[in-house]
DNA sequence: ATGAATTGTATACACTTGTCTAATAATGCT
DNA sequence: AGCATTATTAGACAAGTGTATACAATTCAT
């Protein structure tokens, strides 16, 4: 259930003079490129947004709460971000996997920090937490695994095995992402190369394998 | 300069009846499988390690100085394991590549839960704090790399950008390792199996894009 | 207009946190 | 033995936290 659909339910009563949306606006103003979302505390959001501690909770159960609307709002914009990126792929004529991985390196420094906060906060947090991330990124890695297929039809190549390609592509991408995080941006081209290349030789590669499929592990 | 070696530096005084060594081990089990260690407070390490929270600052500068050897101690705990499993490697006749990835999730749930933190705190926490964890990460590149190197010069092949090979096998393979924390121990041999093809993708691509260095991005 | 429903605030409580100041305890050197 | 040195402690402080309770304000349906 989305903050704004939840709201529309409300029949009788004091108007709301502040919104789900604008307390996720608060937080998103406090993480910034560089905090955690789960490093916020319940005074610091409300403070941010101008209202007393308490009203939070009329808003959200507790700040996990906020914090999982944070991330799947975080999901569903960089997917849609990058869906975007095919499309201008084939404008201009880059390659979709160059196009794409620039696209999402830009998302860094974006003005909703969304990319930073998925590639943090994955790892830390309670289970509800980082499983809701995951769930993101297993978004990407489905789209992604729809497009592979896709192209192996096109180019007459039976698919290899592209569920697995990708995910590999998606953890190179995040974990490779969240280096850049630590760069300044003058060393990102390099990065982005370093980016396209990997990705070539996991796809040759599968296809590589799937024609012979021997090869000592 | 590791805590062993500053503590033996001092000649006269008190006897200290707690070491540095004894206070990373309390931050260890605080830390367990699930907690991070940035989230630590120094009140509650000195609890578990039974002194006053004051006697900290005479071993540490503050909580994030311990968190550091924390994850020096980690890198270097794990490189010497990863290591072994090449040796083992030969002794039964399996693969380096599976035998080093079977290494490293057993790793996950072993005395010290050094993998663990690596894994969460790369980032988070301070800039020195992700520095730490990422000079780690380019350790394990590194030695990689030139095993990489090694094994191109055996089969008489060229080394196809393999410093390149190897931040990317070392990226997906943490990455991975993340996914593992969050899954049951039956899961992890097909996850295991997984990482093994993912690699061997890499590396059958690398040599693929060598010999023809074509192809669309 | 009245009352129910809903939102927001004020105040307060019990905790935890990092760190300061002094004082005490134990050790080695002379 | 006495002294300097170091380790540890106790106690206190200000600041921050989540949340419980009680109350005021606003709005809608009747």
């Amino acid at each position: 259930m989305s903050p704004s659909e939840q709201a529309a339910k409300r029949t009788v009563g004091r108007k709301a003079t502040i919104s789900q949306d604008q307390l996720i606006a608060a937080a998103l103003r406090l993480v910034g490129p560089h905090r955690s979302i789960s490093s916020l505390s319940l005074r610091e959001i409300t403070r941010e947004a101008g209202i007393a501690p308490n009203s939070f909770y009329r808003h959200f159960k507790s700040t996990e709460e906020l914090a999982i609307c944070v991330i799947e709002l975080a999901g569903s914009t960089l997917r849609k971000v990058i869906g975007q990126a095919r499309f201008r792929a084939q404008e201009r004529n880059k390659g979709i996997v160059r196009m794409s991985v620039e696209t999402f390196i830009e998302q860094l420094y974006a003005d909703g920090p969304y990319l930073a906060i998925l590639l943090r906060e994955g790892v830390i947090g309670s289970d509800r937490f980082k499983h809701a991330v995951r769930q993101q990124l297993s978004f990407f890695e489905q789209e992604l695994t729809e497009d592979l297929i896709a192209i192996a039809a096109r180019s007459a190549l039976s698919p290899v095995a592209p569920a697995l390609i990708a995910r590999a592509i998606t953890r190179l991408v995040f974990a490779m992402g969240a280096d850049a995080l630590e760069m300044t941006k003058d060393e990102h081209p390099l990065l982005i190369d370093q980016m396209v290349i990997m990705i070539k030789m996991l796809v040759t590669g599968a296809y590589q394998l799937e024609k012979h499929p021997q090869l000592t592990d």
